[in-house]
DNA sequence: TTGAAAGCGCTAACAA
DNA sequence: TTGTTAGCGCTTTCAA
């Protein structure tokens, strides 16, 4: 049951330990006698060698380990953008670590801390907050950090999301073409900048159709929840301003508020339309089946991924690039023109 | 940018680094003078030293890390699981690393070797097949393992998973109570322990309600997919047996079912019902809602994660239990008394 | 092309 | 109660 080291390998080839480890290292190979490299290849085979990973992190100060800090993995949200990662990341030879912070920012910062001691090599943060300076101080001076799906206020960091602005434009545009003139928005958390940028994108889609954007006709969650799209869909409905149709920050608000809408005996979508945001998965089988945004999850992990080993590996001092992915309005169930 | 080491918070608090070790170390803290912890405390908080777990591991042999094989980290059965181990690891001081194979037994045990070479303390294993003797043989010899939801034909390793067999029964009971007679089951794989132990629970259950059980009434599906689910149907309902009430190995399978029904016009539930396996998140709002078994997966996960950790602390021998949690039908829209 | 020796940062045995 | 010493398994100078 002991496991079989190095020197071990070195010695049923008749080698040294050193030259063992260059026959094995496919970048310094090259400077080892054929014949041995073949030698030392058969004996790690044979006695089933597998390098220990810690002993060779700690003298090369590299782990091949990258940290993924998200928010809520059971969150259908996140999965898809985990496994877009996961896969890029195994193929480079690296190993994902999880940590799930349960959206708590102070959870964010240990987990952080946590797994830099582990010798991390770098992260994926999808928990950004607006206004995390810490977490731009992490990332500029502690280790490399990607962000993806939420970015931070600065703007200090690589960044890699969905293009929420045209997204929001194309659930506005596309309530308008249906007739809609009363548009309301649930907006995410001001706290997120997914939150703040899809509501500035709806101010601005209001107005470039002429929309009248008071106060009154945008609620904000507290976080991107059912219950939040329950209780500020209530909020609007108590106001007693009336609307016809509801630009959701989110999936899960949108449901909430269908669900709120369905309590009082309004229908959706003849009485009032609704659209979300992230297509999660079967959101084309509830019922009603909700229009919505879809955004690239996997390919958005991919890049996240590509993105980081490239920070990785050039120590390229920040390049805080800004990608935004293209997203794609879905039109199903919960939209249908103005009565 | 340079790490602060031990070596550094000692030097700071005038003693030696051994000493320091010991003083940070809960475990060794009362072998040392109050007033020393206290300075060695402060010197390593003030310096910020977050202590080198690569190290730490390699010394003793231990990393506080642990592995989680995932066949599919986006089917959404398994977020809530690798959630409930996340935190109860996490609060252990444990580390989760996050492998997803993609449903591909080499691929795991490619992952089940390096990751041993990381030095992974043991393993949630979610991907076992039925005859996986290597993946036994694994878990007897080379590294603790838990497995979870799906167990190998050998028995000989701890699991956690649902009550599949009272699940099942308790969908033929409520069909049968509904007046169905003639019940087909689309089954999982018989390369999956819940494939096998669903399908020999439906031939129990239909036969202990005298219910005619001939091979024609089983198909069996070659993954948990939709699109299998889709194939079944079809091929049951191409045999020309006909039947009213259809149970299926898992959500996802029942869902394909109801496509194909519905492409051919026979209604769901009036015409046949349906029920599936898993309660995923949003089964409750698909349409029509789905009836189904629900699975306490935050539960499996954190129970095999405590199980697991149990394992590694007392090295205790492969103590092969076998716990299977409770689950609980819900009785939603897809089910409806026969015509 | 290969070997010798040192050291990554930590902890455990032993000594004082 | 603290310090000294050694070594976990690997890679990397440096020297041969």
């Amino acid at each position: 049951m002991n496991r079989v080291r190095l020197a071990d390998v070195a010695q049923a080839a008749g080698v040294h330990a050193a030259t063992a480890s260059r026959a094995l290292n496919p970048a310094k190979r090259d400077g080892v006698n054929r014949k041995t490299v073949r030698r030392v290849e058969l004996a790690a085979q044979r006695l089933g060698y597998v390098p220990n990973a810690l002993a060779r992190g700690l003298r090369t100060q590299r782990s091949y380990m990258v940290g993924a800090v998200i928010p809520d993995i059971s969150n259908t949200l996140f999965p898809p953008l985990v496994r877009g990662a996961e896969r890029v990341l195994s193929a480079a030879g690296y190993t994902l670590v999880l940590t799930d912070t349960n959206n708590d920012i102070a959870a964010e910062r240990e987990q952080l801390a946590l797994l830099q001691g582990r010798g991390v090599d770098g992260f994926i943060v999808a928990t950004a907050t607006w206004d995390d300076a810490d977490l731009e101080q992490f990332g500029l001076h502690s280790a490399p950090v990607v962000l993806v799906n939420r970015n931070t206020g600065g703007g200090l960091l690589p960044y890699v999301g969905g293009d929420d602005r045209r997204g929001i434009h194309a659930c506005v545009d596309h309530l308008v073409a249906l007739g809609h003139r009363r548009i309301v928005h649930l907006a995410g958390p001001s706290s997120t900048s997914t939150g703040r940028e899809r509501t500035s994108a709806f101010q601005a889609a209001a107005r470039s159709h002429r929309l009248s954007v008071s106060k009154r006709r945008i609620a904000e969650c507290t976080a991107f929840t059912q219950e939040e799209g329950i209780r500020t869909t209530r909020e609007l409905l108590d106001s007693g301003d009336s609307f016809t149709a509801i630009v959701a920050a989110n999936d899960l608000i949108a449901l909430g508020a269908i669900d709120e809408l369905r309590a009082r005996g309004i229908r959706c979508p003849e009485t009032v339309s609704v659209t979300g945001f992230n297509d999660l998965p079967f959101m084309d089988r509830v019922s009603p089946s909700l229009t919505t945004v879809r955004l690239p999850l996997r390919e958005m992990g991919e890049l996240a991924a590509k993105t980081l080993l490239q920070r990785i590996d050039l120590t390229d001092i920040a390049s805080a690039a800004r990608v935004l992915l293209p997203v794609q309005l879905i039109e199903r169930g919960t939209t249908a023109p103005a009565c």
